[in-house]
DNA sequence: CAGTTGTCTATACATGTGTATATTTACGTG
DNA sequence: CACGTAAATATACACATGTATAGACAACTG
C-alpha cells in the first residue's frame, strides 16, 4: 500500500532534523480504515484516528491543523481515484464495442476496489464543512466536464449530436453516483443488477439528448 | 408547530397514569432544529437533543430506545412529507400545462419550506445504521413506485408509451433526489437554476425512453 | 383518603473527546 | 563528540457523552 520513501531530500521541504515516521498518507490510510457502511467521515474522532495510525493524538497536528483538513485531503486522494477512473475507460472506450457499457464496468470495478474513497465522494458530501463540500463539489465538477469533452467528441464522430452535452454529463455523473453510492456495501450480484440499470438509464440519457437535438439542436450552454 | 394534545385518551395505549409532558413530536421538533448544513443526524448526540427539547437526557429514553430509532422516526415523518408532495403534484398536474415543469416546482417549493426533512432523505441515506439505510430505501422505493405508475398512466394516455418505465422512475428519482440535495442549502436563485436544469435532464430521460420504446418495445420488468 | 403506577428529574460514574503544556527522543550540524 | 532543534510523546485538564440508580411528582385506582 505505502509508496517506498524516496531516501533523497524533498526539494520544498525545509529540510527536517528527524524523519518523520509517519506522514500524511499514513494518517489518510488510517482514517480509511476506519470507514465503512456504518461509519462517515463526520463521524471519526481525531483521537480515534491517531490511534488507528499508532501516533499520541498530539502528533496529528503535525500533519494537519484539523480533522477537517483530513476530510478534504481524503477527497483529493478521491479525486486522484477518479482521475484514474477516466483514464481507464477512456482506454477501454477506443477497444470495446459499447462505451458505455465498459465505461460503467469500470466504474463498478473501481467501487469494488476503492468503496472507502468512493464512500467519501458520493455518500457523504452533502453535509460537512464549507471547505468539504466545496472539495467535493469541485471534485465532482471535474469529473463532469470530462465526461462532457468525451460526449461531444464521441457523438460528432458517430454523427448523433447532443442536446445540452452539459446536462448530458451532469445528469450521468449525479445519477451514476446516487446509484453507485447504494451500491458500495451490497453484495456483488446486486452490484451487477444496478450497473444493467445504470446501462440502460445512461441510454435514456444519450438517446433523449440525441431526439432533442433534432428537435431543438444544440440549445444554449 | 405541535399539533394540539387531544384530551382523549388514546385507545392503543397502555393507559398511562400521567399525561406525557412531552412526546415523541416534540423530540422529532427539537431533532430538527439541530439539523443543518453542516449537522447531520448521525451527529447529533442524545444529550443534546434532550437539552434542545427541555427534558433530562434520561427522558429520551421513554420515547424512544435509541438514537437511532429517532432517526428512523424522522425518515418517517420525511416519508409522510414526500407523500403530501405526490398529493400536491398530481393536483397541479391536472391543471398545468406541462407535468414536468410543475412537478419540479412542487418539489423546489417542497425543498425550501421542509429542508431538514428532506436533507435527512437525500443527503444522509447511505450512510447509517442498518435499520436507517433501509426505512430511507424503503421510502425512495415508494416514491419510485409512485411515480412509475403516473409515467405509465401519462404516457400510454399521450400515446408515447416507455421502454422500462420502472427505470425512467428510479432515474428520475435518484437523479432529482441528489440534485436536490445539492441544492438544499442554497440561495434561491441558484435554485432556481438547477430546476431548470432538471427538467431538461428529465426531458432526456423521457424521450429517450419512448425513442427505446419504438426501437425495443417496452422491455422486460 | 392512602396506594400504586408510570413519568420525569437529579445525581453520579466511567469513558471519550480536543487540546495545552512539558518532556523525551533522534537526527543533522557545528 | 556535544549541541541545537524539530518531531513525537506523556501527562493533564476541562468538558461532553451514554447510561445506571434512586428519588420526586402527578394521576388514576381501590
Amino acid at each position: 500500500m505505502a509508496t517506498a520513501a524516496t531516501p533523497t531530500v524533498e526539494l520544498n521541504a525545509p529540510a527536517p532534523t528527524r524523519r518523520n515516521s509517519i506522514d500524511r498518507e499514513d494518517i489518510i490510510a488510517a482514517a480509511l480504515s476506519l470507514l465503512g457502511p456504518h461509519r462517515s467521515v463526520s463521524t471519526l474522532s481525531l483521537r480515534e484516528v491517531a490511534r488507528a495510525a499508532g501516533i499520541a493524538p498530539n502528533s496529528f497536528y503535525r500533519h494537519f491543523h484539523d480533522m477537517d483538513e483530513l476530510a478534504v485531503a481524503l477527497i483529493d486522494r478521491a479525486g486522484q481515484t477518479l482521475r484514474e477512473l477516466i483514464r481507464q475507460a477512456r482506454l477501454r472506450a477506443t477497444e470495446a464495442p459499447s462505451i458505455i457499457r465498459s465505461s460503467i464496468e469500470t466504474f463498478m470495478e473501481l467501487l469494488a476496489d476503492d468503496r472507502k474513497f468512493l464512500q467519501i465522494l458520493l455518500a457523504e458530501g452533502t453535509v460537512g464543512s464549507d471547505a468539504y463540500k466545496q472539495a467535493v463539489e469541485q471534485t465532482l465538477t471535474f469529473f463532469e466536464e470530462e465526461l462532457q469533452e468525451d460526449l461531444v467528441r464521441l457523438s460528432t464522430a458517430a454523427n448523433a449530436p447532443l442536446h445540452r452535452p452539459d446536462l448530458v454529463a451532469k445528469a450521468i455523473t449525479r445519477m451514476v453516483f446516487a446509484m453507485g453510492g447504494n451500491a458500495l456495501y451490497k453484495p456483488a450480484e446486486e452490484r451487477r443488477e444496478i450497473a444493467e440499470q445504470m446501462m440502460v438509464m445512461v441510454r435514456f440519457l444519450m438517446e433523449g439528448s440525441e431526439t432533442l437535438y433534432k428537435l431543438e439542436g444544440p440549445g444554449q450552454a
